[in-house]
DNA sequence: AGAGTTACCTAGGAGTCCTAGGCAACTGGT
DNA sequence: ACCAGTTGCCTAGGACTCCTAGGTAACTCT
């Protein structure tokens, strides 16, 4: 990290591309923070001023952006592979825990994949990846539309809630472990899905 | 609105108080988003400078978590008020209703209670009555321990995260309305809790 | 080696939070 | 009714943020 600089005589370059200053951001936002995500934050790890960031990202917000993309592919890259192989209620925990572990992991990330992405941004991101293996779970349950749709949406809904209350501390009340609940919760989602009922 | 300032000869007062800072600060919260509620704004508001803030609250910290302790008390009442009475399906409803109600309503009042608060500010708050009331609605549906305390995490996390996929667009896809997937996950949660999975 | 491009620099404007110290406006005692 | 004390908002200014403009050093290509 940091190329040198030789402080002495003359001046040598970082070695700065978008792809190296996002990932440091993306370190920095699960170090520090994903709100703690500056651009004289990052451009003080790679010891080089605030300006010259801009020659590789236009602002702030593309910076957060790109942590944002970089995220959602690699969250689903780990959801994807532990789902690979697997169907029904193997596949709905294997879903569950990887989406957890990659948020209680990777939180400054995890923060970053909650960010609105303006739609072309979000378009040739992962966020498709993600619908389709949602939906792959689905399959084990048999459900029809309008209730898969539904069903998505209940699945993608409390996880993410759980994993932000979680994180949040909303869950520290008490001796009751989250984890133990989490693994409870997913039982319930398991017959709800099975049981899905009728409208 | 903005006590006059009489910009001719003499200054007047602008009447500030802390709980007239902290109420315009979530109005504009709701308005322009919560993460844009800086003393600066608030100061324009009132035709003050922002160091006059400063006399009624010691940092920009304090004034969101005063936001944040507002919105907690306003979303207990309002749940509060639309869970009496009833029992059961219907205050389980009735309970959802109320809170997605209030976080679409003020969406940046609701935002500021995802703040994480110091411990001694969130005693305070009204984060006991939201357990109080989560614990009620179970009521209805004779769970023991541990298995409740594991309900009311799944009831807040679902609401909690259909509440902010919802704001935050990633609903958006399709033609499904959220409001009818909003009935159907009650529906599944009602029979969730209906049939909850022995351990 | 010289020309052209790229990478990082300095300088500086505008906006943020926050502190220190000052004067005007109110309040209460006599 | 006035004077003393308190309170409320002020100006001034430091440290930090994002971002633009324009300069120069370092690399690349012919």
């Amino acid at each position: 990290m940091a190329l040198g600089k030789e402080k002495g005589y003359l001046m040598a370059r970082a070695g700065l591309t978008p792809a190296r200053i996002i990932d440091a951001a993306a370190d920095l936002a699960d170090k520090d923070g994903f709100e703690s995500v500056s651009m004289s934050a990052v451009a003080r790890l790679f010891e080089v001023k605030d300006a010259s960031l801009y020659a590789h990202v236009r602002s702030l917000h593309e910076l957060r952006s790109g942590v944002a993309v970089l995220s959602l592919a690699e969250l689903a890259d780990q959801v994807g592979a532990a789902l690979a192989g697997r169907a029904g209620r193997d596949a709905l925990i294997a879903f569950a825990n990887a989406y957890r572990s990659y948020a209680t992991s990777h939180p400054g990330r995890y923060a970053a994949t909650q960010m609105t992405l303006e739609p072309e941004v979000a378009e040739h991101s992962a966020a498709a990846r993600h619908a389709a293996m949602t939906r792959a779970i689905l399959r084990g349950y048999a459900l029809n539309e309008p209730d898969e749709t539904d069903a998505v949406r209940l699945l993608h809904a409390t996880f993410h809630g759980f994993v932000l209350l979680e994180r949040g501390g909303g869950f520290s009340r008490g001796a009751r472990s989250s984890s133990a609940s989490w693994d409870r919760v997913l039982d319930a989602l398991h017959t709800t899905l099975s049981n899905w009922p009728p409208s």
